[in-house]
DNA sequence: CGATTATGATTAA
DNA sequence: TAATCCTAATCGC
């Protein structure tokens, strides 16, 4: 479930169950047997997320970065540990607990240089205190390209995936194929203070939930699955029922409610001036 | 048992 | 844009 969410209550697990503690690390499926043998015996010093970026400091001087693409996980097991179940790529073990990663689509150690050289590529990430959307919105002025693609765009805003796209255009009320030049600057904060709310809600409660719970009537901690989000995966409209749209937009299909999300902006009720 | 699918991103073309 | 990588659960035959 990788999305910014996933990787910043990650990183927070990950200094709350190993912070400060000594690691014994290893590569039971062999494809990290060098990396894991220079973080073993080290001390987690901290964890930390870029986006959808994780990276760990053992205090080794060169720093862990784990990518979980789209498959990969970075959960914890029985403690103490048990045999591996399937291809982990790396295990940490501290002193109460255990943590399995597998199909990661980046495991490896990285220079404090190489590290700056991902994070300078990245746009400002929700999740993080010291977030400035200021480059974000100059970005969207310059661009033609439709706002759904934008939204992935890591180096636009970082941490947003396939389904908080397509759930904040919903809550935004925005078409996803709309030039990002024309989002107005009262979207464009809409847009940013529904990814910081819905985000952390997420990192927090470790699922993706963008309804109300006052649209869906119980908390969301009691929410059925089906009534977690608005658009994604489904075929009608959680709000107000209509046949659903999916369009292939940024290399990814994303689904959308025509009603709820119109195209263009509902033309102002008034008498239009005559033409010429 | 094989095919399909998945909340991602990079590289090649 | 397409091909590619990484893994495991699920579905159809």
């Amino acid at each position: 479930m990788p999305e910014g969410h996933t990787i910043h209550r990650l990183a927070r697990r990950l200094n709350e169950t190993l912070g400060g503690e000594t690691v014994r690390a290893s590569s039971p499926q062999g494809r990290f047997e060098g990396g894991a043998a220079a973080i073993d015996g080290n001390g987690l010093i901290s964890a930390e997320a870029w986006g959808k970026y994780l990276f760990c400091d053992f205090g080794t001087g060169e720093v862990l970065h784990v990518h979980l693409g789209l498959i990969g996980k970075f959960r914890t097991r029985a403690f103490p540990p048990e045999e591996p179940t399937g291809a982990v790529r790396l295990r940490l073990v501290g002193s109460e607990h255990t943590w399995d990663l597998s199909g990661p689509t980046r495991c490896e150690l990285l220079t404090p240089d190489e590290q700056d050289r991902i994070v300078e590529r990245l746009g400002p990430d929700p999740l993080r205190r010291d977030a400035d959307p200021s480059a974000a919105r100059a970005r969207l002025a310059r661009t033609e390209r439709p706002i759904g693609a934008t939204l992935l765009d890591q180096s636009i805003i970082a941490g947003i995936g396939n389904v908080y796209r397509a759930e904040l255009l919903f809550v935004c009320g925005i078409h996803p194929a709309r030039p990002s030049t024309t989002i107005t600057d009262t979207e464009f904060e809409a847009i940013w203070d529904e990814t910081v709310r819905l985000l952390r809600i997420g990192e927090r409660s470790g699922r993706i939930v963008t309804t109300d719970p006052e649209e869906i009537g119980r908390p969301r901690s009691r929410m059925r699955r089906e009534d977690r989000l608005y658009v994604y995966h489904r075929e009608h409209c959680r709000r107000c029922g209509a046949a659903l749209r999916t369009d292939r937009i940024g290399g990814r299909p994303i689904t959308h409610c025509p009603t709820c999300q119109p195209a263009k902006r509902r033309p102002r009720a008034r008498a239009r001036s005559p033409r010429r």
